[in-house]
DNA sequence: CGTGCCCTCGCCATTTCCGGGGAGGAGGAT
DNA sequence: ATCCTCCTCCCCGGAAATGGCGAGGGCACG
């Protein structure tokens, strides 16, 4: 357990942020940033959309291998609640309602995860979506207080800890990102809202056949191995809004 | 044409920003800050996920009206350069190779935008995404430094700024967000994975018909007219993760 | 101790989707 | 001028999804 330290000069972790140069870079800055801010964990995660799991940070190895097995990613308040969110946010503000999530909140205390913790969302292109998060263990008064006190620089740190794992993304090569037509964004997005294909093809004025044949296309350009997995794909990318 | 202004003190900012009640505080706040960093225009305008555009800043009136009358939103190299893009991005950086784009620059340049200009890409969930945009006239260096000096601050506006526009976009109505049970979320998942029904029985080790009774009820619950809906509601609901 | 929700399984008819063909015109990019 | 992408339309057969019928056991909450 860390007693928390003043805020550390935010000007000296930047720069050394951006001299990184691969992400065993970044985990070494993550360790000196968790000793500079003096809390247990800090940790930067994000899911490709290829859906494997990359990340740094300071939590136990023992904990991510459990996170990981259990399919935690599925239950964890603080992915479910943060992906609704654009500002920071703390987990006692999150929902801790269901069975399982208390469960979860439990196992993750009982592997070293401190009973505090502060999630900032960020989203990237093509749907990224990554958490940076400091956890401690320590009174809600305290936590509060480094809260408020390092909102600022902590959404800094986020933001420039993202820049740098977006160049470091191993999944960019495999993962073309290759943009939609905007008539298969049309297609897209109204088999996304309910439409089936020929109410589809009777809304944007073409026939069923044209219609197919961007939802053909555009599953093909995103790699989906059916139109669900099309929609979902296209949806986590970023590239249809419903 | 403004002469880049020192670097004001971003706390004052801040806080008077976090006062803001409505679109109409922000606008004020907008002109303000464009005289506090001494620039010809700052902007920050998002399309919201039924495809209406808001925004405040300080743009000549004309120059927006013939903006979304030409339909420039699709042409933008600012907007399809930071739709790519995750940190911010000096113009002179974007690509205006195109035909099109060169003449809308002139377009822009003659109503007044600057022939500088700056934007940070922000991204919301839902797939909110909204730009942050200093524009004015001077020299390659000026701005290149006056961009230097402030990029952190101007991060940390940006982020304010919409944060404060998320709470006043209408149509943030009701979510129920009827909770899925566990094996529902495994189907949903599943499918939206790629698999068809027989795989994801499969996978689940269970009959077809019994995952076809758990996409039936998730789609009853999500209020969904069919399975691609369905999938596409849980993911963008964040009940699903892929 | 009933009521409700969750999990599990089966059959049938109808609708819809999928994947494989082919074909022509319009517009922009090199 | 030529290539490439986009947009549009058509046919067909097999595969998959949908909707509606039924059934039973378990677990929790009041």
């Amino acid at each position: 357990m860390g007693f928390l330290g003043n805020a550390p000069h935010l000007d000296g972790l930047l720069e050394r942020l951006e001299c990184a140069e691969g992400l065993e870079d970044l985990q070494i800055a993550i360790e000196d940033l968790r000793d500079s801010y003096g809390v247990d964990h800090m940790v930067y995660h994000w899911v490709s959309s290829s859906g494997e799991q990359y990340g740094c940070g300071t939590y136990p190895l023992d904990w991510i291998n459990r996170y990981v097995e259990k399919g935690y990613l599925r239950i964890d308040p603080v992915v479910s609640g943060c992906y609704q969110r654009f500002h920071p946010v703390d987990w006692k503000r999150l929902d801790w309602s269901s069975k399982a999530a208390r469960a979860f909140l439990q196992d993750a205390i009982g592997h070293g995860v401190g009973n505090q913790g502060f999630s900032i969302p960020i989203r990237g292109p093509n749907g990224q979506f990554a958490l940076f998060t400091l956890s401690t263990t320590c009174s809600d008064a305290e936590w509060e207080e480094f809260t408020e006190t390092n909102r600022r620089d902590l959404i800094l740190l986020a933001h420039y800890f993202n820049q740098k794992a977006l160049e470091f993304e191993p999944g960019r090569a495999p993962d073309p990102a290759q943009p939609l037509s905007p008539r298969e964004i049309e297609a897209m997005t109204l088999l996304a809202i309910g439409y089936n294909r020929a109410q589809a093809a009777d809304t944007l004025s073409i026939s069923e056949h044209t219609l197919r044949v961007y939802v053909e296309s555009a599953r093909f350009k995103l790699g989906a191995l059916n139109t669900t997995h099309a929609v979902a794909r296209a949806l986590s990318r970023g590239l249809i809004v419903v």
